[in-house]
DNA sequence: TACTAAATGTGAACAGTGTTCTTGTCAAGT
DNA sequence: ACTTGACAAGAACACTGTTCACATTTAGTA
């Protein structure tokens, strides 16, 4: 029953968006008086924040699928390097253009009233190192040539990407935890700009421009 | 009287975000009728669209000033290039952390039923001319080595990038400006990234990388 | 079998919202 | 003196989330 809730909401939050979700409505959809839905969530902000987790978990498996897709390819360099660090951001705009509305929910403005749970830490971390696998196995086959011409990063730097320096990349020069953060960033700000509408009439092709994008963030981490 | 009705739903929707902006406790705050604000605003979809164009504004306001600002710290190069690059980025970071919710109400979700008017065009391009100028006046001076490494993009990714490639950096190789759209998408990346509370056990010092984020995006345009 | 207890759903009610419409007032201009 | 327009108020309508008291069903157990 509370899947059947979850499942109406998710249909009425694709199509009109989080901000538009309504309790009564959805229970008139279901057949139920609005108060009966309080037998399963207390209240709209926990039901939103169920969604929220609800595309979390659908983002994380996505990426997931996406980077064993690309290891099947052949870790030995059957796929390339660079084809393997592409697969997980195209599935993950893919599934942002397909999901707009659960994009927002995730990246775009906060909704109040909502802080994240730590149940969102869990498939972010998924996300995180589905994103980052492609990286390591080419740098255990040595096949990432770290910071060509950067100069090293300062020890306050440093520290302060430690938690994914040591979480992600243990045993790995701490620049490329920086650089790989820096290349997420431009991930996360390439789809939402294209997903936002941000792109009219200034990009015109924004697969393509995505593509450049990763490709170019790929080879700063020290892809060729 | 509509800027002092402006200026009051700024405040409301500076202290609770958007979400929760209320015709009803903002003619309170006025001490009007709820239906007297109709005179002013045909309803609250057009008071939201006002307070997106004002933000808009607001936003390129400030990078104008800080590229006048680094500009007159010398063109001849008193300050580097590299720090006249910064300084519009770092301009729209700390109004983003000053106004969480107004730039969310730019880079953040679109709000439902409310499409960008053609008036937020104007102040989109105030702010990219900003921040895009210390770049051009780089090329001017023979400062700006294009495309280290990257070997010459497609002519259909030229095509895709054309509007900004005639726009900003006419005379320029196309590469200038998808590095340089690139180079925004960074930012806007890490700024969305920080002020949404992304970086939360991930980036302990937002300010730092930031500052390395840009300049690197920089030194992959071509600065040095 | 009879009783209990939990689970589940209903309906009315309250406070709040955006929006519309009718009415009223007040000031300025012929 | 009369009209026109701007400005505001108030009531009403259709929504919304939320709470509460009350039914109904279901399952388990003495």
């Amino acid at each position: 029953m509370t899947a059947e809730i979850l499942a109406v909401a998710g249909a009425h939050m694709a199509r009109d968006g989080a901000a538009a979700l309504s309790l009564r409505s959805i229970a008139r959809d279901l057949g139920m008086a609005p108060s009966a839905l309080y037998r399963y969530f207390d209240g709209r902000d926990a039901l939103l924040s169920a969604l929220i987790l609800a595309a979390y978990e659908d983002l994380a498996d996505e990426a997931e699928r996406a980077a064993d897709e690309a290891e099947a390819g052949g870790v030995a360099g059957l796929k390339g390097d660079a084809e393997r660090w592409f697969s997980v951001p195209r599935a993950l705009r893919l599934w942002a253009l397909e999901h707009p509305h659960q994009w927002g929910l995730i990246f775009g403005t906060p909704v109040p009233g909502y802080q994240a749970p730590e149940d969102t830490v869990a498939p972010y971390a998924r996300m995180a190192v589905a994103l980052v696998r492609p990286l390591v196995t080419a740098h255990q086959a040595g096949r990432l040539c770290v910071g060509a011409d950067r100069p090293p990063a300062s020890a306050e730097l440093r520290a302060s990407v430690a938690p994914v320096s040591e979480g992600l990349f243990s045993g790995m020069p701490a620049e490329t935890a920086l650089l790989a953060l820096e290349a997420w960033t431009t991930i996360v700000g390439a789809i939402s700009l294209e997903v936002f509408g941000h792109w009219r009439n200034t990009v015109l092709d924004p697969g393509l421009f995505f593509e450049a994008t990763v490709m170019d963030a790929g080879k700063a981490v020290g892809l060729q």
